[in-house]
Parts: C-alpha cells; structure tokens; sequence
DNA sequence: ATGAAAGCGCTAACAT
DNA sequence: ATGTTAGCGCTTTCAT
C-alpha cells in the first residue's frame, strides 16, 4: 500500500512569517494584503505579494470572524434527503457562492421523531458557536421547539424559514403556495370531469397538507356534487377506510394526494385491488418526487425547489446586510402542475 | 406587516462578562466552564455556571479553531442534486452529528464545465481559509485540476475522494464497486439468456462508466457469440448509431446502460421507435435514480450511496486523528441489483 | 511610508 | 483555590 501524498512539515505561514522573511512589520504586510492605506512604497508592495504567494499564504478566516464579527457563513438546517429538500439546497447554494458565503449544513432527526429534540439543539448550537451570519431553517415538525428559535433570536442572527409555516411566530418565510396548489389540483380533475374526488392528507403533517386541502376545497365546494370526504393517509386504519370509499355507490372516480409518496401509495394498494389508472380512478399527487417503483407516471406538481431556495437566500443577503429591521416577507411560489399519465376524463 | 422578533440589543456575553459579574478572573471562568483543573470552590463553580446559563453564554468556536488548529468542522465538495450524491452526503451527516463535527459544504460547477475552474478554487479556499480539518470531495471531472489537490496537501489536510477514482493521485479513495457491478449486470441478462447485449457507456464519463464496462467484458468474453460492440451515449449520433445496431440481423436482445439516465434515454427512444420493453429489448440501468418520466420501472443497481458516505466519513475520522500518516484507503462498496420490470428472458 | 501598541475571546503555563 | 502573563493571527488606532 502506498503512503498518501507528501508529508512535508512546512511550518503554517501567516503575517508574522511573511512580516520577517520581508523584514517589514506585521501590520505592513496586513495592510498591504488587505489593500488598506495605499501610502506603500510599491517594491515593497511587490515583495510582500511576492513572498504571500511563493509561501501560499491564505487569511485565517476564523480569526477575521471572530475581529469583525461577520463570518460570510450561513447555517442552513435542511435535510438534504429528497430532491425538493435536495434542490432548496442548491438554489440556496448558487446564490452564495457568487456572494463568497458557504454554508454550514446540518440537520436534526427524521419527520418521525419531533421528541427527540436534542440533536436538534446540538446542531443550532454547533451553529451558533461557530457565528455564523444568519440561519435557514426547514422546522421538523409542527412543534419544532420555540426554545430553539430563542437561540437564534437572542443573538440578533437572522432567521430565515423554509417549506413549513410556522403559525406562532413571525419570521420571514419562503415555501409553496400550497393553496394555489389545490386550486389548480381540484380545476385541473374538475375540468376533466370529475367531481367525485377523494383528497388524502396527512394529519402528521404540517400546514402544507392543510393548506392543499383549503384550496383543494374552495374549488370543490361550488360544486353540490363534489366529494365532501377526505382519507387521512397517515392513520392506521388508512387501506380499510380507503376501500371503503372506493366502495361506495358514488365512490370517487379521482384522487387528490397531498404528497408523490401518499399518491404512489394509494396507487399501489388500487392497482393490488384491480382498480386500473387512470382508467377507473385519476390520481394527482403533489411535490414530483419520482421513486423508480411507482406503478404510472405521475400527474403532479413542481415546487420550484430551486427558486424556493434562491428566494431565501436572497431574503438572507438583504437581512444580514440592512442594520434596522425592515418588514418581514412571507414569499409563496406557485407551483405548476406536471400533467402525465395518472389523470384522464372520468370513463 | 409585523417586525421580526424582538430587537434586543443585549451586549455579546464573553467570558469577561460572566467573569466581572462574578467578581472573579476571566482564566477563572474559562476553567470552570471547560471544567480543567477541579480545584474550585462549589460554592465559585456554581456562580460562573448560573451566570453563564442566565447571560446564555456560548463559546467561540472561532477563536478555539484559531487557538487549537481544530474546527471540528469538515469540508465537503459533493453536489447535492441528484439522489446519490445528496444520500452520501447524509451518510457523511449522520457519522458526523454524534462527534460534534460539522460540514461546510459546497461545490464547483457542473460536470459539463471543466474548463471555468474559478470557481471550484474558490470554494477549497474557503475551506482552507475556515481552516476545516478535513475535505470529502467528488472530483467533478477527470481533469480535475491537481492543483486543487496540492492546495488542500500542502496543508496537510487530509482528504478523501468520492464516487470518483483519479489515477494519477494517491489518497484515500470511497466509492462504488464498479467492476463487480459490470460484472453483475451481464450475469444477470445472460442469466435470463441473453447473449447479444449492448453496452452503452459514455466517453465523456470519468472511471466509472469504463469499469462498468470492464467488469461487463469479463462476463461477456467468454461468451463467442456475444456482441463486441458499445455505443457511446454522450456523442452526437447516437440515436443513429442506436438505431443501426439494432437493424442488424443479429441485434442485441438487451442493453446494460451504464447510468439510470442514459437508460432511461435510450428507452425513450425505443418506445418511440417502436421496440417494446423488455418484450424485444432488455435494459439495465446503474444507479437507481428515477425520473418520474421513465416509461418503465427500470432494472438496476443500488450503489448503497449511504453506505459510501459512512465509510467515507469513517476514514476521515481515522485520519484526522492520526499523528502518522497510515496506509491508503481504497474502499469500493459492492452495488446491488434491483430487479424490476425492464428485464426479462429474450422472446 | 511605516512602526508600536492595544485589543478581539480565549487558553495555558506559571505564579501565589 | 485563584490571579498574572503571554500568546494565537490579525486589524486598527495612534504615532513618527
């Protein structure tokens, strides 16, 4: 097995290194690196640039940090699994490189777990100590601990909140215009035809579900005919109660999911019951988060992860920038239905 | 429009602050708090840490990184879209919570662009100016700037490469097994009988495609009737070239893609010429990384993504805490099949 | 055009 | 059981 790469014990190189090999002092070379007070003699400029660059010298960042308090550093608490989350996280990313800003990425536990909340703390502080300029945060669950946006409040550090609203506190917010979302669901199966439609939502979820939901209804509730039922997908008895419906003498001749995965689930308990899609049921499932199983292409809606996260990370540029408070902003994008193979007219 | 929370202007609390508060020195402080030296009266002890609690003291990591020379903070150069690189990157997250370490992560351009390496420059000075203890980075192509490289050794700053094998480096190395997936791949589809199979790799593709390929050749050669030819999926006439292959008397019955992607693209183009799948044609796929447009459920393989960045997060822990340098780790993790509907015995 | 000195927040060696 | 001193790498007055 070979060795890794040279080990040559070449001693760190900083200002002072630089300072002597130049024979000038420390705060000579600091303002001559930095560009600061431009009254230098320019052989000396030239040496000190000269002797930086031979020796590869690089600022300590940490130390610059720590004197001016401002660290171009961004703590961003999103989980990376998914493509939504996936893609927040770049659109997030792109906006700051530009900006010479990177970012301290962690996140707490899964959806699953909202007790275990230490992982969650240990994370914001690890965040904290390290100073960053601001925080993004997607809150876990519903109850995401107040305590914990104390942490970042208290030390004045911008708050930004991805994805879940959050009803009891203010903060600038970036998500999904989950209302908009179930409008255009119900008028897309509504002008097909169907009026018979099933909305599957989750009570375990946060507002989004819930939101889907109220649009999903406002469309639906002008119409006398319409589906007054909804099947909570994350409940137990959710395959019974689903059968059920679908059993009726009116049942529902399409589906409005609040999720990709909650859609692929339906789907999959249909097509194991001999129910064909679309043609007995339609299904519309929400977030375009494939999963390579999935019994048919999916109609679906497109978040725009990447413009949730530029948003946001716009939202970060102007907070870490302006000294008074201005107004918070609450941005909702409009997420565009992905029409494919799971909807037809009712048949 | 309400303001964000409130504007408090409470002074930063330092180890000063507790320590004038408590009448005590701020050396005093500093011991209690990091607990060295136990000889303190309970009665002091208690006091630091009740102000300390109140005044919600937190330390600086900044100023630990500077003093110590360690961050406890790690750098990681891998893209986040796509599900395999953003379930690495959780493998690395999850390894990485318990000891406190936490990631700085960002990357370059996409793989399309090697040439503007501006910018992946950019972020290893980053890093090494935050002076992270350690890099996990994917080279984003073959050519990966060596340069690169000698920025993060010369400051002897381990690091471990993903995905991604460069030859012409020696460090220590986490990815998938591609040979064996090659190799699996082609006992598969000959298992099922057949024999004409076409491989389809890219050229402009890093290692990974030509060891698929490699490990796909050992099978195949033994068989005399097995097809030579491959198709190169990254070139402008492909389509054509596809085509041509399979108007040939003795056309391939399937096709091993050496990434879900191109599978999925070549697919597309069967479907719309007419071939059915797997009825006339098998495919196999790499990755599994679905779509949601493909038109079947592809048969492919799991490279255990997670897997990859636990092993790769294990090595850095090694290294990071080694005074000596160790023998070079190369670990390749074994991929799986996924069996699904795109393969079937030749008809 | 440059040096000297103080300080950022904290640790560690050396007192007492 | 606690205070003093020096120093980490660097910036920023204040001098000369």
């Amino acid at each position: 097995m070979k060795k890794r790469q040279p080990q040559n014990f070449k001693v760190k190189v900083t200002m002072k290194t630089i300072a002597e090999e130049a024979g000038v002092t420390l705060p000579t070379v600091s303002r001559i690196l930095n560009k600061k007070g431009g009254k230098y003699a320019e052989a000396t400029k030239e040496k000190i640039f000269e002797i930086a660059d031979r020796l590869k010298y690089r600022p300590n960042a940490l130390v610059h940090g720590m004197q001016s308090g401002r660290t171009n550093t961004a703590g961003v608490m999103i989980p990376v699994i998914g493509q939504f989350y996936a893609q927040i996280i770049e659109g997030i990313h792109n906006t700051f490189v530009d900006k010479g800003i990177i970012m301290l990425l962690g996140w707490g536990e899964n959806i699953n777990a909202p007790k275990d909340d230490t992982k969650e703390r240990k994370i914001i502080h690890q965040l904290v100590d390290r100073r960053v300029d601001g925080v993004i945060l997607r809150p876990s669950c519903e109850a995401f601990e107040l305590s914990y946006f104390e942490e970042i409040w208290e030390r004045n550090i911008p708050l930004i909140l991805i994805d879940r609203e959050m009803t009891n506190i203010t903060t600038d917010f970036v998500g999904t215009d989950d209302e908009a979302g179930g409008i255009a669901a119900a008028e897309h199966l509504i002008g097909l035809g169907h009026q018979r439609i099933l909305f599957a939502g989750s009570s375990e979820q946060v507002s989004t579900s819930r939101q889907r939901e109220a649009g999903f209804r406002k469309v639906i509730g002008e119409y006398p005919n319409a589906s007054r039922e909804s099947l909570d997908i994350d409940k137990p008895d959710h395959v019974e109660r689903l059968m059920h419906y679908l059993k009726q003498d009116n049942g529902p001749t399409a589906i409005f999911a609040y999720s990709d995965p909650s859609a692929e689930h339906i789907a999959d308990i249909l097509i194991k019951a001999g129910i064909s899609i679309p043609g007995d049921i339609s299904i519309v499932g929400f977030g375009d988060q494939p999963s390579g199983t999935c019994p048919i292409a999916l109609t679906t809606f497109d978040q725009h992860p990447q413009i949730i996260g530029k948003t946001a990370a716009e939202i970060y540029l102007e907070l870490i920038t302006e000294e008074t408070r201005s107004d918070i902003r609450r941005e909702r994008i409009t997420p565009d239905i992905i029409l494919r193979a799971s909807t037809t007219p009712p048949q």
